[in-house]
DNA sequence: GTGAAAGCGCTAACAT
DNA sequence: ATGTTAGCGCTTTCAC
């Protein structure tokens, strides 16, 4: 590996300072030098190709134009979007993002802020999922530069950014009740998971406004949010629940394990069972029948919580605007239907 | 912002010499210093709260503890799994991962090599999408450890890991040979991309091994490698070619988008055409018909790239067994069934 | 407008 | 076994 050049390099190469050398390639200071000084330093600087050493200008500046990204886990396809949504600002800034899995584990999130913090990160977004966090709280207390997706932290100054699960599920269960169904079931989220507690309250919230039967029974908990346990929770529902003619799922990965379980049973949805999902998730438009579901900005919500954290590094206090919510959308497919009429007679 | 607490800090507390502390602190020099000594610094380094900052070691060692990991799109369901496969053996190495999108485009490609080097990232893995990336290859005469995954760099001493995308083709080929398929179609990926061209060279070699007809006609390319493309060449194809009774798609996602044409034009999958894809993306045993596939180990691959290149890192020479070929599986699902009995006395 | 010098936090000779 | 010294590449006061 050959000598990277250096400032000293440039300076050498042009009988000046490296002082001189530093200020000419820095364009905020670039006006206390000569012009010709400076055409000079510029042409040697891309005559040798020089590079900038990041690590050397962070650890005197205590900047190191890095970010922290911190998500559950990129294999869930709900990520991928945000991390590119996130790059898209941060990349033509000049920041490089560290991508770390937290797996919802709070040890290992623990541990992940502190590998970050070791790495001299400027500021960190995090993709939160537990409700429960308080490692990301400490950091923001202690100074550094934070903005969470997903999830409020109470209590501190963190900017976040969130979709509206409310109105989501709002959207999901009148779109059901227009559809006739009055009994309606939820296959809710873990609820130490922020969007599985919030959806199965915005799922109470809507039930209760419509004047539905709001029968716990119909309410059923899956431990991750994942396909087994949305088969889980549907089949707790089917055995226990009182009749009921539509499923609101916390999430499209739950609806997918509710709907195996409606064909295993032979039960055939829509026809005698609506499903609807929330993420609109790839390629569910493909499966059989369509999952109807709620579509979110994920893209969208990476790029503001990013531009968030910059405002933040640049020194802009977190208060006033704390708070982003962006707009969800019901997209309608084949999992939803009309409320069967055989059953229409026992409605209350 | 609280004074993050230095060698210096713990010095002080101790009353020794930093680099006392510095050693002491080292697992590996820790040899050199009594055993009280060594106590004393440590306990003093956890009653502060001490963290290494990792720009400074790194600007003084010139290792980073970072890698640099490029593939073209995260938003790519192929790519989540390689990224966690990397770092769950880079992170306990106390290895970070800094990651970047290429979109596939060259300028864009060099431009973040350079952003990496600049961040004195220790090496690289290059999910490689083109064919023909110069940039790579110069960092690594440069230099600079470099493993790619999914593309060997001709005349280059890089490691790669790929996917034995002959065999996969192979399989598909011959899956369908047995169902008695004989005039097999290839809807082909982009050429400029390595998976594109080898998987269309191993179709090719396929039919030939099995003496079945060659006709040029029966490939059509795709410009990208997605659906919208996958039914422009499917279309192409029930247009253009003589009659076929199977397709093999050179990724699940064209053969998303020639599944969407058979539909279209109400050509049953697989009672007139079969269908095969390549990748065993999620969910793909959800739509309707279930893709038949090829299943590809990603996060094995990853996996075995990082350890590459931390030996690389290590010093180790690139020579010897520059290639790992990992296996795949053929994953038989619906959209693959027995050729049709009408077409058969047209069979040559 | 440019040079000199100091120092970010750490490691690695070289001393003792 | 510990201290001294120097310096990684850069930025930033402070002189002139």
């Amino acid at each position: 590996m050959k000598h990277r050049v250096t400032l000293k390099d440039i300076a050498r190469h042009t009988g000046v300072h490296v002082s001189t050398v530093s200020r000419a390639l820095d364009p905020a200071k670039s006006t206390t030098i000569s012009d010709g000084m400076r055409k000079q330093i510029t042409d040697a600087a891309s005559a040798l190709g020089y590079r900038p050493n990041r690590l050397a200008a962070g650890l005197r500046t205590n900047r190191s134009m890095t970010v922290g990204v911190m998500i559950p886990d990129i294999t869930n396809a709900l990520f991928p979007p945000i991390v590119r949504g996130i790059e898209s600002v941060l990349e033509p800034l000049g920041y490089a993002s560290i991508l770390v899995n937290t797996d919802s584990e709070p040890e290992r999130e623990a541990r992940l802020v502190e590998v970050l913090r070791d790495r001299g990160v400027d500021g960190i977004i995090h993709a939160a999922a537990l409700r429960q966090d308080p490692t990301i709280a400490r950091a923001a207390e202690a100074g550094m530069p934070v903005v969470t997706l997903n999830r409020r932290i109470e209590g501190a100054e963190i900017p976040f950014v969130i979709n509206d699960e409310d109105a989501g599920i709002r959207l999901a269960v009148a779109h059901l009740h227009g559809l006739g169904h009055r009994r309606i079931a939820h296959v809710a989220g873990p609820q130490n998971l922020s969007t599985g507690q919030l959806r199965a309250e915005a799922f109470r919230r809507a039930i209760r406004a419509l004047d539905l039967p709001a029968d716990p029974r119909l309410i059923s908990e899956a431990q991750r949010f994942d396909e087994d346990e949305g088969a889980r929770a549907a089949e707790h529902l089917l055995d226990t629940a009182p009749p009921f003619t539509a499923m609101v799922c916390a999430n499209d990965r739950l609806a997918l394990g509710a709907l195996s379980v409606l064909r295993a049973r032979g039960v055939p949805c829509p026809a005698e069972v609506s499903v609807t999902g929330f993420n609109n998730m790839p390629f569910l438009d493909r499966i059989e029948p369509a999952l109807t579901t709620i579509s979110i900005r994920q893209a969208e919500a990476g790029a503001i919580a990013a531009r968030r954290l910059i405002a933040l590094i640049g020194g802009e206090a977190p208060g006033g605007m704390l708070e982003t919510v962006l707009p969800v959308e019901l997209v309608v497919r084949g999992s939803t239907g009309p409320c069967p009429t055989l059953e229409s007679p026992r409605d209350l």
